[in-house]
DNA sequence: ATTAGGG
DNA sequence: CCCTAAT
């Protein structure tokens, strides 16, 4: 639905514009790599501003219907870095520092979990990254080498497969599709998901019942739990939104806490009884 | 390791 | 964007 293709920005042309006339064409690396303008440029490759500039350069004629007139490009600038304006230092975008936040998020599904990446099979190796990430379900991630390593053994790559993997990783991080916490990358949230805002799963955090005597109540209430749990993993691995098991899920929870709440009056109503107590049950 | 050009 | 040849 969105753009597979990464969309530039007018803050990203200006940046690649800025830094041309800064370093002159053709230095596209020393552009990208530049902290004034890797800001901006941070997730584009060097070979991606060397496109950028030729795609804005072609397109002299008449912009296409539906596009904004973009600035005139300043075409042939030989190599003469000279003088050259930075209209305004970048001004830092939301997303531009990474919080390194090392969130001990659950291993999510199995292999079977390619079946539901994108709908759209985008870019061949989104793919084959997120079935890497996915079956080899590292808790911290998983560095650019044994990416590399597990794709290789499954797939033909080409020889420079590590610099487009590199490319893939670095976007995949900035669309916020992948979270890179040192040198390693790592599953996102549930990429799955499209229009529909993320579902969220019930974890397995049902209050543990401990019931000291009369267990028959604790039983059904277990089976029932887990009835619920079998119901939601089932759903879970046939990707289906399980909305119906979350409700029975959520439903038997409830109903756990009040067992246990009226487990605790039983308690105390035994505790006086033995003491020769009379109590009055209204 | 980078860049230029074609697909 | 991806791929390949040439520096």
């Amino acid at each position: 639905m969105g753009n597979p293709k990464q969309k530039w920005t007018a803050e990203e042309e200006e940046a690649l514009r800025a830094g041309i006339a800064k370093h002159g064409t053709g230095k596209w690396k020393n552009i990208q790599k530049d902290p004034e303008f890797n800001h901006l440029l941070y997730s584009r490759s060097n070979i991606d501003l060397k496109d950028k500039w030729r795609n804005m350069s072609v397109s002299a004629n008449g912009q296409g219907p539906r596009e904004k007139s973009r600035t005139p490009k300043p075409k042939s600038v030989t190599d003469s870095p000279a003088a050259a304006q930075f209209p305004a230092t970048p001004q830092l975008p939301p997303g531009s520092s990474p919080p390194v936040v090392v969130d001990s998020d659950v291993q999510h599904m199995d292999d079977a979990s390619k079946c539901l990446l994108d709908g759209k099979t985008a870019s061949k190796y989104n793919a084959m990254i997120y079935e890497a990430l996915s079956t080899l379900k590292d808790p911290n991630g998983s560095n650019t080498s044994e990416i590399v390593c597990f794709i290789e053994k499954r797939h033909e790559v080409p020889q420079n497969f590590r610099r487009l993997l590199t490319s893939r990783l670095r976007r995949l991080v900035a669309q916020e599709k992948l979270e890179k916490v040192q040198n390693c990358y790592r599953l996102r949230r549930e990429v799955l998901n499209g229009t529909k805002g993320p579902i969220t799963k019930p974890k397995e955090v049902w209050p543990r019942l401990s019931i000291p005597f009369n267990s028959h109540l604790g039983e059904t209430l277990e089976e029932a739990a887990v009835a619920a749990a079998y119901k939601v993993a089932e759903a879970e691995n046939k990707s289906f939104v399980a909305a119906e098991a979350v409700k029975e899920a959520e439903r038997v929870s409830k109903m756990a806490e009040e067992a246990e709440a009226f487990l605790q009056l039983a308690k105390e109503i035994y505790e006086r009884c033995s003491h020769g107590e009379v109590v009055m049950v209204t």
